[in-house]
DNA sequence: TATTGTTATACTCTATAACTATA
DNA sequence: TATAGTTATAGAGTATAACAATA
Protein backbone atom coordinates (compact mmCIF):
# COMPACT_ATOMS: atom_id res chain seq x y z
CA UNK A 1 0.00 0.00 0.00
CA UNK A 2 2.51 2.62 1.15
CA UNK A 3 5.20 1.33 -1.86
CA UNK A 4 4.76 4.48 -3.44
CA UNK A 5 6.60 7.28 -1.66
CA UNK A 6 5.45 10.04 -4.02
CA UNK A 7 8.59 10.81 -5.83
CA UNK A 8 6.17 13.23 -7.13
CA UNK A 9 6.68 16.03 -4.39
CA UNK A 10 9.81 17.13 -5.35
CA UNK A 11 8.56 17.57 -9.17
CA UNK A 12 5.48 19.56 -8.13
CA UNK A 13 7.02 23.05 -7.79
CA UNK A 14 4.63 25.69 -7.97
CA UNK A 15 4.10 27.83 -11.00
CA UNK A 16 3.69 31.00 -9.26
CA UNK A 17 0.99 31.13 -6.13
CA UNK A 18 -1.59 29.64 -8.85
CA UNK A 19 -2.03 26.57 -6.49
CA UNK A 20 -2.75 28.26 -3.44
CA UNK A 21 -6.33 27.24 -3.52
CA UNK A 22 -5.49 23.42 -3.72
CA UNK A 23 -3.40 23.69 -0.78
CA UNK A 24 -5.95 25.05 1.10
CA UNK A 25 -8.56 22.47 0.81
CA UNK A 26 -5.58 19.76 0.70
CA UNK A 27 -5.01 20.83 4.52
CA UNK A 28 -8.89 21.72 4.95
CA UNK A 29 -9.16 17.90 4.06
CA UNK A 30 -6.99 16.79 6.26
CA UNK A 31 -8.04 18.35 9.74
CA UNK A 32 -11.70 16.99 8.08
CA UNK A 33 -9.89 14.02 8.17
CA UNK A 34 -8.45 13.86 11.76
CA UNK A 35 -10.94 15.80 13.69
CA UNK A 36 -14.41 14.04 12.49
CA UNK A 37 -12.21 11.11 13.73
CA UNK A 38 -10.83 12.57 16.70
CA UNK A 39 -14.88 14.04 17.07
CA UNK A 40 -16.68 10.89 16.73
CA UNK A 41 -19.43 9.99 19.18
CA UNK A 42 -19.83 14.07 19.59
CA UNK A 43 -22.96 15.23 17.46
CA UNK A 44 -22.76 16.36 13.88
CA UNK A 45 -18.53 15.96 14.63
CA UNK A 46 -16.88 19.33 13.58
CA UNK A 47 -20.13 21.35 13.18
CA UNK A 48 -21.36 20.23 16.36
CA UNK A 49 -18.04 21.13 18.33
CA UNK A 50 -17.99 24.57 16.73
CA UNK A 51 -21.48 25.38 17.63
CA UNK A 52 -21.03 24.31 21.06
CA UNK A 53 -17.79 26.39 21.23
CA UNK A 54 -19.90 29.12 19.95
CA UNK A 55 -22.71 28.66 22.81
CA UNK A 56 -20.59 28.40 25.37
CA UNK A 57 -17.99 31.27 24.69
CA UNK A 58 -20.29 33.82 23.03
CA UNK A 59 -23.15 35.27 24.18
CA UNK A 60 -25.55 34.49 21.06
CA UNK A 61 -28.79 36.17 21.40
CA UNK A 62 -31.02 33.43 19.15
CA UNK A 63 -30.70 31.50 16.76
CA UNK A 64 -30.06 33.53 14.12
CA UNK A 65 -27.27 35.47 15.57
CA UNK A 66 -25.71 32.11 15.47
CA UNK A 67 -25.79 30.80 12.40
CA UNK A 68 -24.50 34.00 11.01
CA UNK A 69 -22.18 34.03 13.30
CA UNK A 70 -20.62 30.84 11.77
CA UNK A 71 -21.85 31.65 8.66
CA UNK A 72 -23.93 29.30 8.44
CA UNK A 73 -27.91 28.88 6.79
CA UNK A 74 -30.25 29.12 9.81
CA UNK A 75 -32.00 25.90 8.70
CA UNK A 76 -29.10 23.60 9.07
CA UNK A 77 -28.45 24.97 12.58
CA UNK A 78 -31.73 23.72 13.44
CA UNK A 79 -30.79 19.93 12.77
CA UNK A 80 -27.29 20.39 14.51
CA UNK A 81 -28.61 22.13 17.67
CA UNK A 82 -31.42 19.43 17.84
CA UNK A 83 -28.80 16.49 18.00
CA UNK A 84 -26.69 18.65 20.55
CA UNK A 85 -30.08 19.21 22.55
CA UNK A 86 -30.34 15.80 21.96
CA UNK A 87 -27.40 14.98 23.63
CA UNK A 88 -28.04 16.72 26.79
CA UNK A 89 -24.90 19.37 25.53
CA UNK A 90 -26.88 22.50 24.99
CA UNK A 91 -31.13 23.80 25.72
CA UNK A 92 -32.95 25.88 23.77
CA UNK A 93 -34.89 28.36 26.28
CA UNK A 94 -38.09 30.30 25.22
CA UNK A 95 -37.31 34.27 25.78
CA UNK A 96 -39.92 35.42 27.79
CA UNK A 97 -39.70 38.91 26.22
CA UNK A 98 -39.98 37.62 22.51
CA UNK A 99 -41.59 33.99 22.29
CA UNK A 100 -40.34 33.89 19.04
CA UNK A 101 -36.84 33.32 19.93
CA UNK A 102 -35.23 30.71 21.60
CA UNK A 103 -32.00 31.41 23.59
CA UNK A 104 -29.07 29.02 23.63
CA UNK A 105 -27.13 28.05 26.71
CA UNK A 106 -24.98 25.00 27.19
CA UNK A 107 -25.25 22.54 29.99
CA UNK A 108 -23.07 21.44 32.51
CA UNK A 109 -22.82 17.82 30.12
CA UNK A 110 -22.13 20.59 27.40
CA UNK A 111 -19.15 22.48 28.64
CA UNK A 112 -17.53 19.39 30.37
CA UNK A 113 -17.62 17.72 26.67
CA UNK A 114 -16.61 20.72 25.05
CA UNK A 115 -13.24 20.81 27.13
CA UNK A 116 -13.04 17.45 26.08
CA UNK A 117 -13.71 17.69 22.48
CA UNK A 118 -11.05 21.03 22.45
CA UNK A 119 -7.71 18.34 23.45
CA UNK A 120 -9.18 16.02 21.11
CA UNK A 121 -9.00 18.93 18.41
CA UNK A 122 -5.53 20.30 19.32
CA UNK A 123 -4.04 17.06 19.01
CA UNK A 124 -5.68 16.47 15.75
CA UNK A 125 -4.82 19.30 14.06
CA UNK A 126 -0.68 18.38 15.71
CA UNK A 127 -0.79 15.80 13.60
CA UNK A 128 -2.74 17.74 11.05
CA UNK A 129 0.54 19.60 10.73
CA UNK A 130 3.10 17.44 11.73
CA UNK A 131 4.87 18.02 8.38
CA UNK A 132 5.57 21.58 9.84
CA UNK A 133 8.31 23.02 11.99
CA UNK A 134 6.69 24.04 15.06
CA UNK A 135 7.52 27.89 14.06
CA UNK A 136 5.74 27.45 11.02
CA UNK A 137 3.20 25.87 12.65
CA UNK A 138 1.65 28.74 14.43
CA UNK A 139 2.90 31.16 11.77
CA UNK A 140 0.29 28.71 9.97
CA UNK A 141 -2.38 29.24 12.34
CA UNK A 142 -2.17 32.83 12.42
CA UNK A 143 -2.11 33.78 9.29
CA UNK A 144 -5.36 31.46 8.61
CA UNK A 145 -7.18 32.67 11.25
CA UNK A 146 -6.06 36.32 11.07
CA UNK A 147 -7.09 36.11 7.37
CA UNK A 148 -10.77 34.66 8.15
CA UNK A 149 -11.59 37.67 10.40
CA UNK A 150 -10.19 39.81 8.15
CA UNK A 151 -12.52 38.25 5.30
CA UNK A 152 -15.65 38.08 8.10
CA UNK A 153 -14.81 41.77 9.26
CA UNK A 154 -14.75 43.01 5.76
CA UNK A 155 -17.43 42.12 3.73
CA UNK A 156 -21.06 39.92 3.60
CA UNK A 157 -20.04 36.39 2.16
CA UNK A 158 -21.16 35.86 -1.91
CA UNK A 159 -20.33 39.50 -2.97
CA UNK A 160 -21.26 39.96 -6.92
CA UNK A 161 -18.75 43.14 -6.71
CA UNK A 162 -16.06 42.17 -9.16
CA UNK A 163 -18.81 40.45 -11.93
CA UNK A 164 -16.20 39.67 -14.40
CA UNK A 165 -17.39 36.85 -16.36
CA UNK A 166 -17.11 35.89 -19.89
CA UNK A 167 -13.60 36.35 -20.16
CA UNK A 168 -13.15 32.77 -21.19
CA UNK A 169 -16.20 33.02 -23.93
CA UNK A 170 -13.49 34.01 -26.75
CA UNK A 171 -10.27 35.08 -25.29
CA UNK A 172 -8.32 32.89 -28.14
CA UNK A 173 -9.03 33.29 -31.41
CA UNK A 174 -8.46 29.21 -31.37
CA UNK B 1 -27.86 44.34 3.40
CA UNK B 2 -24.92 45.74 4.71
CA UNK B 3 -26.25 47.18 7.77
CA UNK B 4 -24.54 44.80 10.45
CA UNK B 5 -21.43 46.11 10.36
CA UNK B 6 -20.38 43.12 12.26
CA UNK B 7 -19.45 44.12 15.98
CA UNK B 8 -19.23 40.40 16.88
CA UNK B 9 -15.67 40.44 15.35
CA UNK B 10 -14.23 42.05 17.99
CA UNK B 11 -15.24 39.47 21.10
CA UNK B 12 -14.28 36.40 18.49
CA UNK B 13 -11.74 36.24 20.88
CA UNK B 14 -10.01 32.41 20.24
CA UNK B 15 -9.74 30.42 22.92
CA UNK B 16 -6.34 28.53 22.08
CA UNK B 17 -6.63 27.39 18.64
CA UNK B 18 -9.65 25.98 18.46
CA UNK B 19 -11.17 27.55 15.29
CA UNK B 20 -8.15 26.90 13.01
CA UNK B 21 -10.49 24.70 11.19
CA UNK B 22 -13.67 26.90 10.65
CA UNK B 23 -11.13 29.77 10.24
CA UNK B 24 -9.34 27.58 7.22
CA UNK B 25 -13.22 26.65 5.82
CA UNK B 26 -14.10 30.15 6.12
CA UNK B 27 -11.07 31.38 3.83
CA UNK B 28 -11.34 28.22 1.41
CA UNK B 29 -14.98 29.18 1.00
CA UNK B 30 -14.59 32.97 0.13
CA UNK B 31 -11.18 31.53 -2.10
CA UNK B 32 -14.03 29.69 -3.63
CA UNK B 33 -16.81 32.17 -4.39
CA UNK B 34 -14.25 34.48 -6.01
CA UNK B 35 -11.95 31.68 -7.92
CA UNK B 36 -15.02 30.40 -9.44
CA UNK B 37 -16.41 33.60 -10.65
CA UNK B 38 -13.42 34.70 -11.87
CA UNK B 39 -13.32 31.19 -14.13
CA UNK B 40 -17.16 31.42 -15.19
CA UNK B 41 -16.44 30.10 -18.83
CA UNK B 42 -13.45 27.48 -17.79
CA UNK B 43 -15.02 23.93 -18.06
CA UNK B 44 -15.79 22.69 -14.24
CA UNK B 45 -14.18 26.03 -12.76
CA UNK B 46 -11.68 26.20 -10.29
CA UNK B 47 -11.73 22.10 -10.98
CA UNK B 48 -11.34 22.11 -14.55
CA UNK B 49 -8.05 25.05 -13.96
CA UNK B 50 -6.37 22.63 -11.69
CA UNK B 51 -6.65 19.58 -13.94
CA UNK B 52 -5.14 21.67 -17.01
CA UNK B 53 -2.77 23.37 -14.67
CA UNK B 54 -1.47 20.04 -14.29
CA UNK B 55 -1.88 18.99 -17.83
CA UNK B 56 0.49 21.77 -18.81
CA UNK B 57 2.78 21.78 -16.63
CA UNK B 58 3.45 18.33 -15.07
CA UNK B 59 4.58 15.21 -17.09
CA UNK B 60 1.53 12.54 -15.85
CA UNK B 61 1.83 9.56 -18.19
CA UNK B 62 -2.25 8.35 -17.99
CA UNK B 63 -5.77 9.33 -15.94
CA UNK B 64 -4.90 7.44 -12.94
CA UNK B 65 -1.47 9.27 -12.41
CA UNK B 66 -3.38 12.69 -13.00
CA UNK B 67 -5.99 11.58 -10.11
CA UNK B 68 -3.56 10.82 -6.92
CA UNK B 69 -1.64 13.68 -8.29
CA UNK B 70 -4.63 16.05 -7.49
CA UNK B 71 -6.17 13.59 -4.51
CA UNK B 72 -9.49 13.55 -6.68
CA UNK B 73 -10.93 9.88 -7.55
CA UNK B 74 -10.87 8.41 -11.01
CA UNK B 75 -14.02 8.91 -11.70
CA UNK B 76 -14.66 12.50 -10.92
CA UNK B 77 -11.66 13.18 -13.33
CA UNK B 78 -13.59 11.18 -16.24
CA UNK B 79 -16.18 14.04 -16.19
CA UNK B 80 -13.34 17.04 -15.70
CA UNK B 81 -11.77 15.98 -18.40
CA UNK B 82 -14.98 14.82 -20.67
CA UNK B 83 -15.81 19.19 -20.44
CA UNK B 84 -11.77 20.29 -20.99
CA UNK B 85 -11.90 18.21 -24.26
CA UNK B 86 -14.83 18.96 -25.13
CA UNK B 87 -13.84 22.66 -24.67
CA UNK B 88 -11.05 21.83 -27.19
CA UNK B 89 -8.48 22.18 -23.86
CA UNK B 90 -6.91 19.06 -23.66
CA UNK B 91 -6.58 15.93 -25.93
CA UNK B 92 -7.11 12.07 -24.91
CA UNK B 93 -4.32 10.45 -27.00
CA UNK B 94 -4.13 6.48 -27.05
CA UNK B 95 -0.76 5.28 -25.72
CA UNK B 96 0.47 2.51 -28.80
CA UNK B 97 2.50 0.96 -26.16
CA UNK B 98 -0.38 0.05 -23.86
CA UNK B 99 -3.97 0.76 -24.98
CA UNK B 100 -5.81 1.34 -22.16
CA UNK B 101 -4.32 4.31 -21.03
CA UNK B 102 -4.92 7.78 -22.43
CA UNK B 103 -2.19 10.36 -22.45
CA UNK B 104 -3.53 13.92 -22.05
CA UNK B 105 -2.05 16.63 -23.43
CA UNK B 106 -2.60 20.66 -23.43
CA UNK B 107 -3.99 21.76 -27.05
CA UNK B 108 -2.67 25.40 -27.85
CA UNK B 109 -5.65 27.03 -26.92
CA UNK B 110 -5.66 25.36 -23.67
CA UNK B 111 -2.44 26.46 -22.75
CA UNK B 112 -3.25 30.03 -23.76
CA UNK B 113 -6.68 29.71 -21.69
CA UNK B 114 -4.46 28.66 -19.05
CA UNK B 115 -2.44 31.72 -18.88
CA UNK B 116 -5.89 33.85 -18.93
CA UNK B 117 -7.20 32.10 -15.90
CA UNK B 118 -3.76 32.24 -14.17
CA UNK B 119 -4.35 36.13 -14.14
CA UNK B 120 -7.75 35.68 -13.07
CA UNK B 121 -6.85 33.49 -10.47
CA UNK B 122 -4.06 35.56 -9.12
CA UNK B 123 -6.58 39.11 -9.11
CA UNK B 124 -9.11 36.49 -7.53
CA UNK B 125 -6.80 35.44 -4.51
CA UNK B 126 -5.43 39.01 -3.98
CA UNK B 127 -9.28 39.72 -3.38
CA UNK B 128 -9.42 37.13 -1.06
CA UNK B 129 -6.82 38.16 1.36
CA UNK B 130 -6.82 41.77 0.48
CA UNK B 131 -8.05 42.48 4.19
CA UNK B 132 -4.51 41.33 5.45
CA UNK B 133 -0.51 43.34 4.61
CA UNK B 134 1.28 42.13 2.05
CA UNK B 135 3.83 40.21 4.29
CA UNK B 136 0.90 38.08 5.88
CA UNK B 137 -0.53 37.65 3.00
CA UNK B 138 2.99 35.96 1.64
CA UNK B 139 3.51 34.20 4.61
CA UNK B 140 0.08 32.60 4.41
CA UNK B 141 0.08 31.40 0.85
CA UNK B 142 3.64 29.88 1.48
CA UNK B 143 2.73 28.39 4.64
CA UNK B 144 -0.17 26.73 3.42
CA UNK B 145 1.57 25.50 0.19
CA UNK B 146 4.05 24.34 2.36
CA UNK B 147 1.83 22.83 4.88
CA UNK B 148 -0.20 20.87 1.94
CA UNK B 149 3.54 20.04 0.54
CA UNK B 150 4.55 18.08 3.93
CA UNK B 151 0.66 16.25 3.83
CA UNK B 152 1.06 15.06 0.42
CA UNK B 153 4.78 13.90 1.08
CA UNK B 154 4.12 12.48 4.55
CA UNK B 155 1.00 9.99 4.48
CA UNK B 156 -1.90 8.60 2.39
CA UNK B 157 -5.18 10.49 2.62
CA UNK B 158 -7.67 8.55 5.14
CA UNK B 159 -4.74 6.49 7.45
CA UNK B 160 -6.64 4.94 10.55
CA UNK B 161 -3.67 5.41 12.23
CA UNK B 162 -5.04 7.44 15.16
CA UNK B 163 -8.23 5.71 15.66
CA UNK B 164 -9.26 7.08 18.70
CA UNK B 165 -13.33 6.99 18.52
CA UNK B 166 -15.64 6.29 21.85
CA UNK B 167 -14.11 9.26 23.69
CA UNK B 168 -17.19 11.04 24.06
CA UNK B 169 -19.60 7.60 25.14
CA UNK B 170 -18.65 8.10 28.03
CA UNK B 171 -16.67 10.76 29.02
CA UNK B 172 -18.53 12.81 31.65
CA UNK B 173 -20.47 10.30 33.68
CA UNK B 174 -23.25 13.28 33.57
C1' DT C 1 -6.09 -12.08 -12.63
C1' DA C 2 -4.80 -7.11 -12.50
C1' DT C 3 -5.21 -2.48 -14.40
C1' DT C 4 -7.07 1.72 -17.18
C1' DG C 5 -10.82 4.18 -17.82
C1' DT C 6 -16.01 4.69 -17.80
C1' DT C 7 -20.60 4.52 -15.95
C1' DA C 8 -24.08 4.24 -12.26
C1' DT C 9 -25.59 4.76 -7.51
C1' DA C 10 -25.79 6.61 -2.99
C1' DC C 11 -24.62 9.76 0.55
C1' DT C 12 -23.30 14.31 2.48
C1' DC C 13 -23.44 19.17 2.47
C1' DT C 14 -25.49 23.25 1.00
C1' DA C 15 -28.94 26.53 -0.89
C1' DT C 16 -33.58 27.75 -1.40
C1' DA C 17 -38.03 28.30 -0.46
C1' DA C 18 -42.29 27.28 1.86
C1' DC C 19 -44.38 26.98 6.22
C1' DT C 20 -45.69 28.18 11.59
C1' DA C 21 -45.87 31.09 15.26
C1' DT C 22 -45.22 35.14 17.03
C1' DA C 23 -44.63 40.27 16.84
C1' DT D 1 -46.17 43.07 7.17
C1' DA D 2 -41.88 41.38 9.15
C1' DT D 3 -39.14 38.23 11.93
C1' DA D 4 -37.58 33.58 14.51
C1' DG D 5 -37.46 29.11 13.76
C1' DT D 6 -38.74 24.81 11.30
C1' DT D 7 -39.48 21.70 7.52
C1' DA D 8 -39.03 20.07 2.73
C1' DT D 9 -36.83 19.90 -1.74
C1' DA D 10 -33.26 20.23 -5.12
C1' DG D 11 -28.50 20.72 -6.39
C1' DA D 12 -23.32 20.14 -6.21
C1' DG D 13 -19.50 17.25 -4.70
C1' DT D 14 -17.71 13.01 -3.35
C1' DA D 15 -17.22 8.05 -2.51
C1' DT D 16 -18.18 3.51 -3.96
C1' DA D 17 -18.80 -0.15 -6.74
C1' DA D 18 -19.84 -2.34 -11.02
C1' DC D 19 -18.47 -2.60 -15.74
C1' DA D 20 -15.67 -2.76 -20.38
C1' DA D 21 -11.38 -3.16 -22.63
C1' DT D 22 -6.77 -4.41 -22.42
C1' DA D 23 -2.68 -6.40 -20.36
Amino acid sequence: MSTHRTPATSRLRRRRGVNFGWSLGMVLRRWHEHVEEALAGLPQGSRGYHVLAVVVYEDVPNQNALASRLVIDRSVLTYLIDDLEAAGLVERRLDPNDRRVRRLVATERGRKVLAVAEEQVALAEEQVLRGLPAAQRAALRDAVEQAADAIIASAPMTDPCLAVDGVFEQPVTD
